[in-house]
DNA sequence: CGACCATTTGATATGGATCAAGCGATGTGG
DNA sequence: CCACATCGCTTGATCCATATCAAATGGTCG
């Protein structure tokens, strides 16, 4: 289910504010309200970007490195909600505050966008209201098609995880995992063990191949549709 | 996780198109263009509203009755999305076509919103388009707050569950039931036995009641919300 | 080289699924 | 008005996929 929107979330956010990169951004702000509105700025592995119930005042864009969504339970049982790769927007989902924290996985560089200036903006253009619009629709139909998550064994949640990451990595057939096995398994609602068993067993059925750990060759990516139903 | 957002989803729509009855559509339609977007339509008990990779030209606002977005995978497994309220506006995950069919559960008034029509509006007036996306916005923040299910038990998630129907059907602290367990289930990502056995042990440990099997009263919120974490 | 952390692998436990039967409410035909 | 079929729900017995507990392996960095 993951693998039949593959592209949505990589998308997210490139239609907005394309053109703009830190480096222009930083050394050129003239008055162009777009290049104002994006700020530059870095966070090192595993640094909160912002947290659990925090007012949701920007929205952000990933430049580099990757970026986790999560809640965490009060006993500690932590849900991934997305992962977010260089070009996809995050911070979407808030309308006034945040419902899931952000890290960064490794060192992230982001753009840091200010909601209200956003808002202003859009209020005034309305391609860029649509753009929003169809951002957080794309986001929307992202997570609902995650719900499917719900009703899959692990080999399906495995095959629809790493579909979706090849897919977004476009590097095809080959996927460099910046996230750990522990990510993985609070993002599909299961155990490192039950990850890990998983896909060695994916390996020995010939649909992957696994030359290190966090590097992934799909083999079969038929045999991994068919998991994904 | 539910319950921290009980309101959300019944109030999506509100905002947009109040005032919108559809006796009041059908009898005066004059050249008000919002009142001209909403036209009312039936739907009989498990009838179809939209099917799953349909084009999906138009949303949705419930008059009467309960309504269920799902998917199924290709071996029968279902996966309900969520279950609209009158109030409650859906069709907002589709970019472009339908990921998930639509169903009545109960006999069902809907106001039907050409999307193009809606689109039109928005474009010429901000705070229309505004409210599209804080809709949305919403949306998502609820379909995510789903996404806590993938990792807690049974009782937690009908914890959850029963929160938000109570929550949503403002007469407090009983609910009555317009879904089936089968619904439920398929809500939860459990079956119908667990469900069942579940609902009898919260009834055993005096957190609800259950006066006949679709009449539910919260009889010890606290305690639910001490399971819905 | 040695310490540390991530990952894999093994052994066992368990929550929820599955299979099966019973029960109660609703409706239909005699 | 009652016998009976049907359907939705509950309850019981057993099974199994994944969790949990535990240990070994491997990779990285000082």
């Amino acid at each position: 289910m993951l693998a039949q929107t593959p592209l949505q979330t990589s998308v997210l956010g490139q239609e907005l504010l394309t053109g703009i990169q830190p480096v222009h951004v930083a050394r050129s702000s003239n008055g162009d309200p777009i290049e104002l509105m994006g700020a530059p700025m870095q966070f090192a592995r595993n640094e909160e970007i912002y947290g659990d119930g925090e007012s949701a005042d920007y929205l952000y864009k990933v430049i580099s490195g990757t970026v986790r969504t999560y809640k965490v339970l009060n006993d500690g049982r932590r849900q991934i909600g997305a992962f977010y790769l260089p070009g996809d927007m995050f911070g979407l989902e808030n309308s006034t505050d945040h419902a899931f924290s952000a890290e960064a996985i490794t060192n992230v560089k982001v753009l840091v966008i200010k909601r209200s200036a956003l808002t202003a903006l859009a209020s005034r253009d309305n391609t860029v209201a649509q753009q929003l619009l169809r951002m957080t629709t794309r986001e929307l139909a992202r997570v609902q098609n995650q719900s499917m998550l719900l009703i899959k064994t692990a080999q399906e949640r495995l095959a629809a995880f790493l579909l979706e990451m090849a897919d977004r990595a476009h590097r095809n057939n080959e996927v460099e995992l910046s996230m750990s096995r522990q990510d993985i398994a609070d993002y599909l609602g299961l155990t490192i063990e039950t990850v890990s068993r998983t896909l060695t067993l994916l390996e020995n059925s010939a649909a992957i191949a696994l030359p290190t750990s966090r590097r992934i060759v799909l083999r079969n990516r038929a045999a991994l549709r068919r998991l994904n139903s």
